[in-house]
DNA sequence: TTGCAATTCAAACACTTGTATGAAACTATC
DNA sequence: GATAGTTTCATACAAGTGTTTGAATTGCAA
């Protein structure tokens, strides 16, 4: 495989160039030219153009699932078997938001082709978040090893308002900062978790007789 | 303009073909030979493919963003200018998801474009989407009315997550039928806007102490 | 050094795309 | 029924795309 400069050149170059222009008006020709190798090289090292952004997405969701599963087994662990939901929730979106929000000029080239990959939705980056289905039940577990008393389907619906929240604040993030005249801060990125988390652990908790838990009050409140 | 049976052509067979294949894969040519007309028909009635595209869009949602308004004015105008958070909120996103959902089959040519337009934001498009803010800032002003003792920014989070639930919800739909192995009925739209509706109640009047209006139990409960 | 495989390269290929053209057909008005 | 304006049509255009090719080069092992 020799050093691999050529691979990894138009990896790096076409994570820049996708998160700097989108999917839609970055040709193979821009990245192998931002690369510095030959047009040929993206076909022979990558089989195809959908081949390789598979492998970015891939390399780049990999990393943040991984992160994910890593805060719910600690958290897990540490509870017996059973976490409290506002801690699996912090491990499902965390990660995510951490990612992809922050300071614009901080940004990593990663996180900024995260969001692009979040926004323009390309068919190669389709075909792999449908197989996140096994990934995302893995959460739906934890999320009803915590409120057993919640029915399957109310546990199915806190899981998708909770990623819908987070996901949307991500792709809309520029839409709301100038709906708000820049009042809410997306920099803030934990304060952000913290509003995600502790609207979807009301979505999961409240209007249960039962458990008698007061609705927790919002997250940036009891700091 | 004589019968204007052409342009029609172009729009409704343009509508189908990308409500059943997408933006990605459907050229003029498609379009052209689905309607029965010929090519430079196109560009003669619209000037461009994306001024077609734009056209479509601008039909839908300005019918759905007409019905937003009535919605919400009826309600504020019955309430002396003071409508409670719900009816906004269900204002809000009810007309986007009674458009978007519902049973699959009979889903109407315009809800699976609509569809279509949310999951892949294509530039016409998305250009459109950016001149909403006008129309969203209606409805932060009347959510301010309905809440004045939340601040601005609680106003715009709850907003922006109501909104994510419902898009989000459209977007996914598959994908939360597929993880909840159908548990969740998607078709029973009015169920999943008062699951929105309420969530977003939540987040907006949750731990606020001054009101001590107790959390509304889920609505599908109350009913 | 020789030989062999892996890699790089310039060039071309094959195809699709949206758009433009200019003549033909049609329609309505006078 | 001639005329002017609108609409349709077949066809061509120009440009851009991902991909393939086959020769050249490189790097490494024998």
């Amino acid at each position: 495989m020799a050093s691999d400069h050529t691979r990894s050149a138009i990896l790096a170059a076409a994570e820049r160039l996708y998160a700097d222009r989108g999917f839609g008006d970055v040709t193979l020709r821009d990245i192998v030219a931002e690369a510095g190798v030959n047009l040929a090289a993206v076909n022979y090292h990558f089989g195809s153009k959908d081949e390789l952004i598979a492998e970015l997405f891939v390399t780049r969701s990999i990393a943040t699932n991984r992160e994910r599963l890593r805060e719910l087994k600690a958290a897990e662990e540490q509870g017996g078997g059973r976490a409290p939901i506002e801690v699996i929730l912090r491990a499902l979106v965390g990660p995510t938001l951490r990612g992809c929000l922050g300071p614009e000029n901080q940004r990593s080239t990663a996180a900024r082709f995260m969001i692009r990959a979040s926004i323009e939705s390309v068919p190669p980056i389709r075909r792999i978040k449908n197989r996140e289905i096994d990934h995302l039940r893995k959460f739906a577990g934890a999320m009803r090893r915590s409120l057993p008393d919640r029915s399957e389907v109310d546990i199915y619906w806190g899981l998708n308002f909770a990623l819908a929240m987070a996901h949307h604040t991500i792709r809309e993030s520029e839409r709301l900062t100038k709906l708000s005249e820049g009042k809410c801060d997306l920099d803030d990125v934990e304060d952000v978790v913290e509003r995600v988390v502790s609207v979807a652990t009301m979505a999961l908790t409240a209007g249960r007789t039962e458990s008698k838990a007061p609705v927790r009050a919002l997250a940036r409140d009891a700091r």
